[in-house]
DNA sequence: CATGAATGAGTCTTCATTCAT
DNA sequence: TATGAATGAAGACTCATTCAT
C-alpha cells in the first residue's frame, strides 16, 4: 500500500510552509486530474488551496514546476506500491493479478491518481514543455514492464518471441484500464475481474453453435 | 467595427468552397489529434489550410463547429468499418477479431482518426462545450457494444453474469489501443496479434514450476 | 494559453486600488459619454486611464459592468439632487423650476453626467446587453415622474385627464435638453431660461396683427 | 406632406437596379433607425435586401456612402414636409402647431423616419466620419429655426431679446419629441397634445391653494 | 511568507472591404 | 449586375507571471 505522507516527527522548522506545499501539491493533483494541465488556472489552484496566485510563486518557480511536483508525488507513490506487489509474487501470473488488485485499491484510497497520471500522458503529448520533463513510460513504468516480462520468460509463461506482444498487449490493458475505467469504481472492480476472469479461461467460452 | 481595412485582395483565383472546407477539416483532423481542441489555435488551422483565420468563419462558425466539423466525419468513418466488420460474422470471437483487423488497418490507412478519436474522449472530459456535443460513448459505440454482448449471450460465448464484465474488459481493449498504441503501427500490429494469441490461449501459459 | 510571457513589472509603485477604479469610473464616464458604449474600446479606457486593457479586468468582470459601474454612480448623483430639488417645493410649479435649476447646475458642475446619461438612453436601445441591465425611466425617474404627477393633480394644477399628456410633455422637455442642450453651458441656460419664462407666458405673445 | 418616391414615368433604362437602389436605401433605413450605423452590418442590410453584401458596393462605394444616401432621401422628405406646413402659416403660434401636426402625421405613416433622424443626430456626433459628412442641425433644420423666429419677431410674438431662448427652447421639444416618442405613436399625440394644450394655457393652471 | 495590483502576449471572433468569376 | 470566397485589422477577454509592499 501507498504510505500516506506525514509530517515528519521532530521537525518544527518553518512547519506551515511545508503544510502549505503539501496542500498546493494535494489540490492541485485533483484539479490537474479532472481537467488537464492547460485548463487548470494558476488561480483555480490558488483559490482552492486558499492562498493567492502570488504566493504560488513562492513554492514553485512556475506552473509547469508545480505540475511536475504533482506529477512525481503520485508516481511515486504508484510506483512504490507496484513494486510491492511484483515482490511478493514470482510467477508472470501472481503478479499481474497483484498490479490489478493493487491498481484497484489505489483507485479506491485515492481515485485522482489513476486520473492524474491518465490525464498526465495526453497531456505530456500536448505540452512540449511536459514531453522533456516526464519519461515517456512512465516513472518505473519501463524497469517494472521488463522485469515482468523477463520473469514470465524465465517461469516460461511467456515464450520468448512473443514478449514483444507481451509488452504491447499490457501496455494496452493499463492505460486502457486507467483511460475509460479510473473515473468510476464500480466499473473498474468489473474491469478487473473481468480480466482476472480471462486468464482463467472464464470470461470468454466457445460458441455453442454458429447461429444460422 | 474594423475601421479601414483597405483590403489587398479578394477571392483568389480558382478556389472551391468544398475544396477548402475538406482542406481544413484534414488539416484541422491532424492537430487536433495531435495537441487537443484545447491548444490547437485557429490560428494554427488557418496556417496550415493556407488561408486566413476569418476566412475559417467563412466555413463555421465557431472553434466547436469545426471540431464537431473533424469529429463526425472521423468518427462515421470508423462507425461504418466497425458496422462492416460486425456484419461479416455471427460469433463473439469472430465478431472481435474482426474489429481488431478493422481498428489496426484503419490505422494503417489513416493514422489521425484514432488519435483523434482518442483525444476526443478526453476533450469531451474538459470541455464542457464538447461534453454537449458529444456522446459519451462515441459515435455508434453503445449500439455496437450491445450487439456484440447479446450476440455473445445468444452463442454461449458469454454466460448472462458477466455481461458487465466483458463490457468493461472491451471498453479497456478498446479504449487502450486507441491510446496507447494507435501513434505506432509496429506496436499497434503486435498488440492487436497479442490479443489474438490471448485468445486463443496462446500468449500466456501456464508456469513450468515455481522459482524459489 | 499565454505561453511565457516575461513580464517586465508588476505592482507599480505607490498605487492603491479603490484610487484606480475611480479613476477609470471617471475617464470612461467621459468617453461613454462623448462615443457610447459601442465605440469606446477597453484599450481607449485603459489608455485614459493609464493602465493595460488586462488590468481593466481586475477591477471590472466585463466591459459590460464597467459600463454599469458608471451608470449607477452618475444616475445615483442625479437622483439625489433631483430628490433633493423635490423636497423642498410642494406645488408643480415650484418643483418643476426647482429641477430645471438642478438640471442646469449639475451640467455647470459636471458636463458629462447629462451627456453620459443621454447617450445611455439610445445604448440601452441598441444594445440587448444593457436593455436588461438599466431600468427604462432612467433610475428614479419612474417614481419622480409619478410623485411630480400626482403632487400637480392635488394641488389643481394639472386636471387628472391630462395627466398622460403632461407626462408626455414633460418627458419630451427632460429628454430634449439633456439630448440637445447639454453640450453647451450657454445655450443650456437658454434653454432653461426660456422653459421658465414659457411657463410665466413670457416666452411666447399673442400676435399683434396677422401678416397678410 | 411628403410625396412617396415613385417610380418615374417612362423611364426604362435598367429599371431593375433603380429599384434594387431603392429597396436598399428603404431596408437599411429601417435597420439603421433601429440600431444605429455602427450596429447594423452590410450582411444585415444586404439580407433584409435579398442580395449579397458584394452587391452592395455595385450601389454604393461604401458603408458610409451607403448611411448618406438614406440620410438625404429621409431628411429631404421631413424638410419638404415642414416647409410647406410653414409656408401655409404666417404667425409663428400657427407655424409651430403645423409643424407638431405635420411630425405627428409623418410619425404616423412612417415611423422609422423619425426614428432614424433621432439616432443620426446621435450617430453624427460618435462617428467622425458622420460628422464631417452631415449638417448639425440636420438639413434645413438652420434656416427654418431662423425664419420661423424672425418671423416671430415681425410678428410681435416673440420679443428681440428672447430670440435665443426660444430657438433653445423649440430644439428641445423637437429634439425631445424625435428622441423621446417616435417609438409610440399614442405617447407621441400624447406629447403633441399636451404641447398644444400648453400654448392654449390648459395644461398647467395655477395651483389651488399651497399644501402645508 | 503572502498579497494584490499590474502587464502583455495571445485567444476567439467580427466585419468592412476586395476581387475573380 | 451579382455572387461568394477571402482578407486583415481590430475588439473583448484570459492568464502566467512579476514585483512593491
Amino acid at each position: 500500500m501507498a504510505k500516506r505522507p506525514q509530517a515528519r516527527i521532530g521537525r518544527p522548522p518553518s512547519s506551515s510552509a511545508v503544510e502549505t506545499r503539501l496542500r498546493i501539491i494535494s489540490v492541485a493533483a485533483e484539479l490537474f486530474a479532472r481537467q488537464g494541465y492547460g485548463i487548470v488556472t494558476n488561480k483555480d489552484v490558488a483559490a482552492a488551496a486558499g492562498i493567492s496566485t502570488g504566493a504560488l510563486y513562492y513554492y514553485f518557480s512556475s506552473k509547469l514546476e508545480m505540475y511536475l511536483a504533482v506529477y512525481w508525488t503520485l508516481q511515486t507513490r504508484v510506483d512504490e506500491a507496484i513494486a510491492e506487489a511484483m515482490g511478493s509474487q514470482k510467477t508472470f501470473d501472481g503478479r499481474f493479478r497483484a498490479i490489478l488488485e493493487v491498481a484497484h485499491s489505489l483507485n479506491a484510497q485515492e481515485p485522482h491518481i489513476a486520473q492524474f497520471l491518465g490525464t498526465a500522458r495526453v497531456d505530456r503529448i500536448r505540452h512540449p514543455e511536459l514531453q522533456d520533463a516526464i519519461p515517456s513510460p512512465p516513472g518505473e513504468g519501463a524497469r517494472i514492464m521488463d522485469e515482468l516480462i523477463e520473469g514470465a520468460v524465465e517461469t516460461g509463461e511467456v515464450i520468448p518471441k512473443r514478449r514483444k506482444q507481451v509488452e504491447a498487449v499490457l501496455q494496452t490493458i493499463f492505460v486502457g484500464l486507467v483511460d475509460s475505467q479510473s473515473d468510476d469504481l464500480g466499473r473498474h472492480r468489473q474491469a478487473v475481474d473481468g480480466l482476472l476472469a480471462l486468464l482463467d479461461h472464464k470470461l470468454l467460452l466457445p460458441a455453442k453453435r454458429e447461429a444460422k
